[in-house]
DNA sequence: GTTAATTTCGTTAACGTACACGGAAAATTT
DNA sequence: AAATTTTCCGTGTACGTTAACGAAATTAAC
């Protein structure tokens, strides 16, 4: 039950502790036979390396680089968390380091992580948003042997120490679930997106995609499943729907809102709408009734699980699970206090 | 940025690391105007002790009592999940030991804690599930200056370090607005009850309350609630259901598969259904669409996060969140197996 | 068989904190 | 003014680990 030390081991052993610590570490010289004895005793004594005594010895501060946009509130949320959850970790010998950047400027995101690279941090916290230029980022991190988790949105063929973050398929899934609750042959809906911001963003994709399977999974017919650019086609959006009849609405993106926002108070009878993250303006929406359903990623939770991970990994030696599954929380009108 | 440490505070004041250690912890008689340099000078250096020098001097491992049913399989499993998580923390200082019971024999309950209290343990896990028995416990537990965390129920009138857990009154609401969606007037349904077991579970009766209120908000007759006992009434169940017609399911426990497996796969339509926590059999049941929607609380991750409070509190200093909200996680048949 | 090179190992000083022990200075008593 | 108490403070050790330094033992070279 109690760990043996490394004093104990050498005491055992009849050696001194700097050989013990050279078999442990693996570093310097030592005969084979001292070697295996022990190695032999720290198992027996079921030796682990005390965190504290390490740390202590070590007395260095680790440094994570957090590569983040800040261009809506849905990241601003994010980029609070973790900097709040750093004050908490900063005593136990993690510094974090910001570069946030504008989506829209190309320029500022690829200067933001060339900073990043220059800074060298032991670890970075990304969210691979953009599959293209993500990967050749986490390609200079792997070569330079340097951490990284994501958040949000996974990469394939990329290697992070964690991915924290949603199932964005299975969200998708969900909110087609929601929208044709008590429609035994699938209802009408359109998919509501955004070309002129978020036309290269992975997890909106892989909703829509998770959204449309549910259709052919259930035998739906796919033409129920309309699609509109909510950037260019604002100006016949209402006369058009409304014509249409009853129909429902699934905002694959954070920008539910701007849906609510701008015609569908007139639409009569309400339409069912299910959108994304508990942003202010949704929040508005779904006690104004004007949303149904928000499915949300918890970006608060989603930073503290990132510091977490590197803390496990960098400082107490625990393993990191190398997927950490979010929730799809579902916040209605009437939960949205809790 | 860089925080000071005891020895250079005592080198500014002039004094030795023994007097700015009795300032620091208010031990031992110091003058009053060295004590208030030391004081200044380790508040402008932004002095925190040191976790990891403390930890190690100190040496000691701190146990932490476990006391919870396990006489199902979703205690087994919250069970397991913190006797897993404990293996983790071990080598950081500790120990957990269990104090299981079986919630049919209250006096093996009763003996459980007393045995828990015999043990002087530094902290105490519990599931304040029945009122009265757990608030006489948690006053043990304050008079002897023993932290708590609650995890799946809270308890009014009780001091824990944290409560983990969902808010089984949103829980119940939202079951009721999964029942009817599509339905504008509301939809008949049975709340499904088993009073051999759970009657005075807490967590139970407030997601009653939840669905109840859900009905009266929206302005539903409350006559379309009805209850039944399935532990009694199971004789002239099937009979009564199928004669009612088109009907709903509002499973308040973890027991919804019982309810299936009986006598519903004959109804027709398919009532639609909704139950708690995602245990084996249910989850079968929404495998084979029996069961439409399942809200899990997650006793993983509860187990998980009770740890680490103790953790954060006996260890690293951090403060602990005295109320730790576990997210209304709801799966179906389609996002099950993410 | 002596010297040199190489392998193998022990000693030691930190890291920052907690706490026991006892000594010096000041205050009080005789 | 000496003796005694009280107040105040410094010294030292230990917690378990890391890592540098150099000593001892072994082997190689001639």
């Amino acid at each position: 039950m109690k760990k043996i030390t490394i004093k104990e081991i050498a005491k055992k052993a009849g050696v001194s502790i700097g050989t013990v610590d050279r078999v442990l570490h693996n570093r310097g010289e030592v005969a084979p036979k001292t070697k295996e004895l022990v190695l032999q005793i720290a198992k027996e004594g079921n030796y682990t390396t005390n965190v504290y005594a390490r740390t202590l010895k070590l007395n260095r501060t680790y440094t994570i680089a957090v590569l983040l946009p800040n261009d809506n509130e849905y990241w601003n949320l994010q980029n609070k968390a973790i900097s709040e959850t750093a004050e908490k970790y900063q005593s136990l010998g993690l510094l974090l380091t910001f570069f946030t950047f504008y989506r829209k400027d190309s320029a500022s995101q690829e200067q933001q992580a060339k900073k990043l690279l220059e800074s060298n941090p032991d670890g970075v916290i990304l969210a691979p948003l953009v599959e293209s230029g993500s990967t050749n980022f986490t390609k200079q991190l792997d070569t330079l042997k340097i951490p990284y988790v994501f958040v949000d949105s996974n990469l394939k063929n990329a290697n992070p120490l964690s991915f924290i973050g949603q199932s964005s398929y299975q969200a998708g899934h969900l909110a087609a679930k929601l929208l044709n609750l008590g429609f035994p042959h699938g209802k009408r809906t359109y998919i509501v997106r955004f070309h002129d911001f978020d036309s290269l963003n992975k997890t909106i994709e892989e909703r829509i995609k998770g959204f449309r399977d549910f259709y052919h999974d259930n035998g739906f017919n796919p033409l129920l499943i309309m699609e509109m650019d909510l950037s260019k086609d604002a100006q016949n959006f209402s006369s058009e729907v409304s014509a249409e009849g009853p129909i429902h609405f699934f905002v694959p993106s954070s920008r539910a809102h701007q849906l609510t926002h701008n015609t569908m108070s007139e639409l009569d009878p309400h339409p069912r709408i299910v959108g994304f993250d508990l942003i202010e303006k949704n929040i508005a929406c779904l006690k104004a009734g004007a949303i149904d359903f928000i499915i949300d990623q918890n970006p608060m939770k989603q930073g503290e699980l990132a510091i977490q991970s590197f803390y496990n990994r960098l400082i107490t030696n625990q393993d990191v699970q190398q997927h950490q599954p979010m929730p799809l929380e579902i916040f209605t009108k009437e939960n949205l206090i809790a």
